[in-house]
DNA sequence: TATTGTTATACTCTATAACTATA
DNA sequence: TATAGTTATAGAGTATAACAATA
């Protein structure tokens, strides 16, 4: 397995080709939204907002593993550009109910056309037979491995051992 | 494709799944690494030292994708360590020829059982054959996407944009 | 004059923790 | 007293570009 000196087998390792593929595809995706002038973050956001509406900083914030010092700033952003809104909570004065705006319903919705030209785009070079297969394999892990749906690792904490480089 | 306030479906986008189980992979084996006091970018360097001892840092750096300013602080931190020496070119003396102690190729030993390790955490899943099936599968986008072996894309660049939220 | 390596400066991003207003 | 949100401060990490030595 571990082979030094010799022509290391890079393409033999699972591992390091979810880590290589996985920080092509982020920063690829990232790159697309950045044409409407976007970050994966506040796209997450959106995507959670839209799911359930009316929710509080700090509930969207425990979901998507965000500290809420950090939560001020990309909804400052977003309500800045009038895509969501803070309502006040009559319940709780304190808390403010997050809601999408009609414009901020359509930067979603091309956001989420734009994930789907990237999905293409990443899948190229596979049939659809070799998609499904790819994505029971890729769900296996990811079940194995304990992944959350729709919650993004990298969201949860500062990104800063994001690559690896190739083992064995 | 796009499926707005329904359930969206996390489990049927191999992009998005990519960015995920690659970042679980990469900062996996980052911990796993660090457990011997190395970072990713010190293991991809110890690595291709290996591969062919006595090139610059420059040569490094552009193979690697890491800038001159950013080696010199990782050289230093590995030859402050006894990993690596910078020896004298006798034919260009500005540059120097990096080369790895006995040490150094005991910790890339070292790192290269870890990296083993983490592999078989990762694929645990698996069976040997869906395992084989998921690397060929990998290795077809890798190919298509223009991944080079042996050269991790996060290394090239600042890593900012790492994280990909949930694609429809 | 160009190039290797180094250093210095400025900038971005983050977490931590103090702070306010409500409860 | 505790909690939601905000703000301020300090720290880590980076790129850019100036710099020294050699070619």
């Amino acid at each position: 397995m571990a082979t030094i000196g010799g022509g290391p087998p890079f393409t033999g390792s699972v591992s390091y080709l979810l880590s290589s593929l996985g920080y092509l595809s982020a920063s690829g995706f990232a790159a697309s939204l950045a044409t409407v002038d976007l970050e994966p973050r506040h796209f997450a956001l959106l995507q959670h907002i839209s799911g359930a509406e009316g929710r509080s900083q700090q509930e969207l914030g425990d979901l998507l593993h965000i500290p809420a010092s950090r939560m001020v700033a990309i909804v400052d952003e977003l309500e800045g550009r009038g895509l969501l809104e803070r309502r006040v909570n009559p319940r709780d004065r304190r808390a403010h109910a997050l809601h999408l705006t009609p414009k901020g319903r359509r930067a979603l919705t091309k956001s989420l056309t734009l994930a789907g030209q990237h999905e293409e785009r990443i899948c190229r070079a596979l049939t659809g037979a070799q998609r499904d297969q790819l994505l029971r394999l890729l769900n296996g892990v990811a079940a194995d491995l304990g992944l959350r749906p729709g919650v993004h690792p990298g969201l949860t904490q500062t990104h800063r051992d994001c690559p690896t480089p190739p083992p064995a």
